[in-house]
RNA sequence: GGGGGCGUAGUUCAGUUGGUUAGAACGCCGGCCUGUCACGCCGGAGGUCGCGGGUUCGAGUCCCGUCGCUCCCGCCA
């Protein structure tokens, strides 16, 4: 038996005249009583049944009984509408079927909610999932999905690098994003972690000979997630002895530009441009930017050196932001409560009117000079000033909040760029230690391996990341492979000997083994499918997503465990698991 | 860990200054309908206003607490 021998949605006028069984579900009915239209769905598509109870046979009572999401099987002839009944706006419309027979195979319950309906609340829609699914918008996300992660493999494989999976269950890393630790029975007290990124067996397998390694690969970090951050995420994992960081700049080019062409119809211009993270950091105050708009951060430290304004006279730097047109006292305040909550201690402001008068509290402190200077009717300049990283930082928050705000991105721009020179180290003032920036066995340029000594946040690592439309969209680095400079770099990071030794040591076992230069670059693939179909939630990328709490609605994971099961691990149980909202 | 927003019918929402029986649309149920494509028309069912407490003659509305969802900051090597 075969449920049917034709996909309605693919159907074309140059199959009027064929007599065809279909299945699929019922997207919509419009029951006229004495003749009935289904737009039956299959494969994304649709198709229009035409049934009229008095002309087909036995399908009388079936189709006065459809509902939305039946699920039936339907046969008749495909004939050529007339042309006062054609449909436009339907990929089908100029043909429907005329059903002779029709059956109900599987009835649907009313549903939670209507499938052509926007904005349904975010957890009822992954709590049923499946449904959901269903909708146009998502089919396309998941199969667009499908098409990039393809195209992926094509060129992988294209430049001979070979598909090797890595062990999920690994060793606990302390540093970098919390773990998602694994018990197991048959070593009580002990645990593994799933992977934050497969780093070490990357370079491991490099080491081992497999020049061109990659794969597509699940990290898992329990860290909170956001609008476009996950807990568990897909990234292409790529590494290469004897590295070229031009090589691998093109080969993601490719990719990319590939995936934009052939899932968006878009021609992206390669190569993407370039710029230093200090250049990025000074002008956007990101080492993301948003290149689809200007507002840059522009300095203004020299100039106000002198001021009797004391917030500006003392800081370190003073840099602001010109806005055109004149802000009012009320889109002023609701900024400053912005950024305070960002970390600054206050937003100073200049309006500059059209008319030469000057709106600010702060204007009097100022020179004349100074307010000739900056002064350009009709604008608005947003000072921060402060600490220097920390009043980029800030700006650069608030540079793409105004961007939103006042509409200046240009939404139909794809704007690529890869961001180099990525500091080694960055101060932790908490902890009074370095950290890595990117990781512990990020390479330094060559420049900057005296530095190590005398000035380690002065050094440069040899580190890229690829920034899309204000998304991080791939990062990579060149890794050390000599181990007196791997147990230097751990040394800064205040990673004693021994705990080199524990955590690291079959790494700098393997390093002292005959290990040549290598690098490579992951890409995270969520992400990129989020640039890509313009989704505002990372979580739209993704068949079965969990929510902001990292709960999955559907199946209500996680959830608690039996003490027996906790016993068998070896597991005290000290905290009682919460209960998991039940929102059904 | 911190800040903002939201929580009213199955769903999306409205609900004025605190005032009678909390409304609409879609969906659901019953009926009518032969060219619709968001079909239309008539009728009906459906509510612990997230939960708890308080103020008040009276609370969906005001106050406090709490829970959930969401966005952001921290965090995410």
């Amino acid at each position: 038996m075969t449920w049917r021998d034709a996909i309605g949605s693919k159907l074309t006028t140059e199959d009027v005249g064929r007599t065809v069984t279909l299945a699929g579900w019922v997207a919509r009915r419009r029951d006229h009583g004495g003749l009935i239209f289904v737009d039956l769905r299959d494969e994304g598509g649709v198709v229009q049944l035409v049934i009229n109870p008095e002309r087909s046979s036995g399908s009388a009572t079936a189709a006065h009984e459809l509902r939305n999401e039946f699920v039936v099987q339907a046969r008749g002839e495909i004939v050529r509408r007339t042309p006062e009944t054609v449909n436009p706006r339907m990929a089908t419309g100029e043909i429907e079927v005329q059903v002779d027979t029709l059956e109900v195979i599987s009835r649907s319950a009313p549903l939670p909610f209507q499938l052509d309906e926007e904005g349904v609340d975010e957890t009822l829609r992954i709590r049923y999932r499946w449904l959901d699914l269903r909708r146009e918008r998502l089919q396309r996300n998941i199969r667009t999905r499908a098409k990039a992660v393809s195209i992926i493999r094509q060129e992988m494989e294209a430049e001979g690098f070979v598909d090797i999976e890595t062990p999920i269950m690994g060793k606990p890393t302390p540093e970098g994003a919390r773990d998602f630790l694994i018990p197991t029975r048959l070593q009580p007290g002990r645990f593994f972690a799933l992977p934050q990124s497969p780093q070490i067996y990357k370079q491991l397998l490099v080491i081992s000979g497999f020049e061109r390694y990659y794969q597509i690969a699940r990290c898992f970090r329990d860290e909170d997630l956001r609008a476009d951050r996950l807990q568990e995420l897909t990234q292409l994992d790529v590494e290469t002895a004897f590295p070229d960081q031009d090589a691998l700049f093109s080969l993601i080019e490719r990719i990319v530009a590939r995936i934009w062409k052939e899932c968006r119809g878009v021609e992206l211009e390669t190569p993407f441009p370039r710029m230093q993270w200090e250049e990025a950091d000074r002008r956007f105050g990101s080492d993301k930017p948003d290149l689809r708009f200007g507002l840059e951060i522009e300095d203004a430290t020299g100039l106000t050196r002198g001021s009797e304004f004391g917030v500006f006279a003392n800081a370190a730097a003073v840099r602001y932001l010109r806005v055109d047109g004149e802000l009012s006292r009320g889109e002023l305040a609701k900024l400053e409560e912005l950024v305070r909550g960002w970390g600054a201690k206050g937003l100073a402001y200049i309006v500059f009117r059209a008319d030469g008068e000057l709106g600010s509290p702060i204007a009097k402190f100022l020179s004349p000079e100074v307010l000739d200077a900056l002064a350009r009717p009709g604008t608005t300049v947003l000072f921060g000033a402060g600490e220097g990283a920390e009043v980029s930082r800030i700006l650069g928050f608030l540079r793409l909040h105004l961007g939103r705000e006042l509409g200046l991105i240009d939404e139909t721009a794809w704007r690529f760029a890869w961001i180099t020179d990525f500091p080694m180290f960055k101060w932790d003032a908490e902890l009074e230690r370095w950290d890595a920036e990117h990781h512990p066995f990020t390479r330094p340029n060559a420049d900057s391996l005296h530095l190590l000594d005398s000035d380690p946040g002065a050094a440069k690592a040899i580190a890229y990341d690829l920034v899309g439309n204000g998304l991080e969209l791939a990062g990579g680095s060149f890794r050390i492979h000599e181990p007196e400079l791997q147990e230097k770099v751990f040394d800064l990071l205040r990673i004693s000997p021994e705990e080199q030794r524990s955590k690291f040591g079959f790494l700098l076992d393997a390093l002292g083994m005959g290990a040549p230069p290598h690098g490579g670059i992951a890409s995270g693939i969520d992400r990129m499918c989020m640039a890509l179909l313009d989704e505002p939630f990372i979580r739209d990328t993704l068949a079965f997503p969990k929510n902001q709490a990292g709960v999955d609605p559907m199946s209500g994971a996680p959830t608690g465990v039996t003490e027996e099961q906790l016993a068998e691990l070896g597991i005290d149980v000290t905290v009682e698991s919460e209960q998991v909202t039940d929102i059904s």
